[in-house]
DNA sequence: AGGCTCAAACAACATAGGTTATACGCAACG
DNA sequence: CGTTGCGTATAACCTATGTTGTTTGAGCCT
């Protein structure tokens, strides 16, 4: 089990929101100044965890808020005999612990992936958002939307996609979505993920899910090697998935 | 493919939301009669539809809002080649489509599964509510959550619970949701599902799902006939499941 | 009454995917 | 510089679940 323990809590230099990296890729929907100044007075520091960190547990009375800033983490739930299943992937803008805000517990787990860097925001005073900026609210609820979209599209590539469809489904979503935040680069990405992790995303055992890697790298679909994905033949993969990556400008807290 | 048409469009008689039957149930976090009053100016119509009716269509433009005011419907997704996936069932209380308004399209179907009576909302000004009624904005945000939490919880269930665990936490959950409603009455529980619309719930075959419910049945952990689900053995159920539903005060928008 | 349709039940067989086990390469470490 | 641990690969075997097809019974239309 992974402390809590903070790695690099490079709180001397955290980033203010205006010059937030992420506010400058054409993917992330603008703010207002004022609005901007909004979340970072809401802002109360800026943590850096290393690799496998439990950043929230399972079923743990857990309130505090954060975004995603850097890094690659996912969300799971587990049964109590080990059995796991990854729910979802987050990256950069995505929000973390905001069930844990709404309800009495935390409904699942978050844990990191690469070395993540995390704006934790104010305690208390959150839900003072909804009153005084509407518009940033509604941006909360959007996001909130989002998740369940591709909770959606998850629940249906485990009930009724073949293993094969289900991998291909993953990796062209991993990829797209990595790529609308920029961290693609000269057609190669970093992908943090091991054959467990996307076994337990997948609801495949993890010697069957190398299988059908196999499989779809003997069709040339893609390149996993390394931890690196690369000459992704996206049009092949939708063909075989007939699934589109959403495309959209989405908000950011 | 069934119609749009209304059943019984009884807008001769609608609900005031004052009169909410829904507001009287315990399990209903009460309003300020100022809430409720903007609610009742925001609801446009009440609305008849009869069993199996398309009411979201799958990937369509749709802006409109309602709340499920009674009767069971269910959200799916589907595969180009007619393989199905339930992604959670609609009980009374639940908001139908706010995907479609936060989104260019909805990204799920919703069917009705008995005679349902949907509440419409202004299809234009609803977002009003985010700054006239932060409160109320909370709520929807609350309600989105509590969404994702069954999903993550489905998700759980098709990707690593048994056939056995699936369905027995299947009905252990609806039979909670519908207790709560108030809809379970001398333990008896009208069900309106098929087995078709269980298995398509939980990525099974109807086969598969028949067999399961047969064993289910020989170990006495509930009867499920005609429709009727009764002779519930909740502890039994929990132990075979350890799944616990989740218990507690819900907002109605 | 006869003939639909649909849900449920059940049997026989087929297979996608799970399980167990072994091996290999590589990085971390004492 | 051996050892340990971890991720990946592959083989052999196994089983939970899928598929196809038939039967029964309850409604429902004509």
């Amino acid at each position: 089990m992974t402390t809590h323990r903070p790695w690099k809590p490079d709180a001397v230099h955290p980033t203010p929101c205006q010059a937030c990296p992420l506010r400058t890729l054409p993917s992330i929907k603008p703010n207002t100044p004022d609005e901007i100044e909004f979340i970072q007075r809401q802002k109360t520091a800026e943590i850096t965890y290393r690799p496998g960190t439990l950043l929230v547990q399972e079923g743990q009375r857990d309130e505090r808020l954060f975004t995603l800033l850097s890094g690659w983490a996912f969300r799971f739930k587990s049964l109590p005999d080990g059995r796991r299943q990854i729910l979802n992937f987050l990256l950069p803008g995505d929000l973390i612990g905001l069930q844990g805000k709404l309800f009495d517990e935390a409904p699942h787990g978050v844990e990191s992936l690469t070395t993540v860097t995390l704006c934790a925001f104010t305690r208390e005073r959150t839900w003072d958002v909804f009153r005084e900026y509407p518009a940033l609210a509604y941006d909360i609820t959007w996001l909130c939307a989002h998740e369940e979209r591709f909770l959606d599209e998850g629940l249906l590539s485990v009930g009724r996609r073949t293993a094969l469809e289900r991998v291909a489904t993953l990796l062209l979503l991993l990829w797209s979505r990595a790529g609308q935040l920029g961290l693609v680069s000269e057609g190669v990405l970093a992908l943090p993920l091991t054959q467990a992790h996307i076994a337990d995303a997948l609801g495949l055992s993890p010697v069957h899910t190398n299988r059908t890697l196999q499989v779809l790298r003997r069709r040339r679909l893609f390149v996993l090697k390394d931890g690196l994905l690369s000459a992704v033949d996206e049009a092949g993969l939708r063909r075989l998935t007939r699934f589109d990556p959403p495309q959209e400008r989405r908000p950011l807290y």
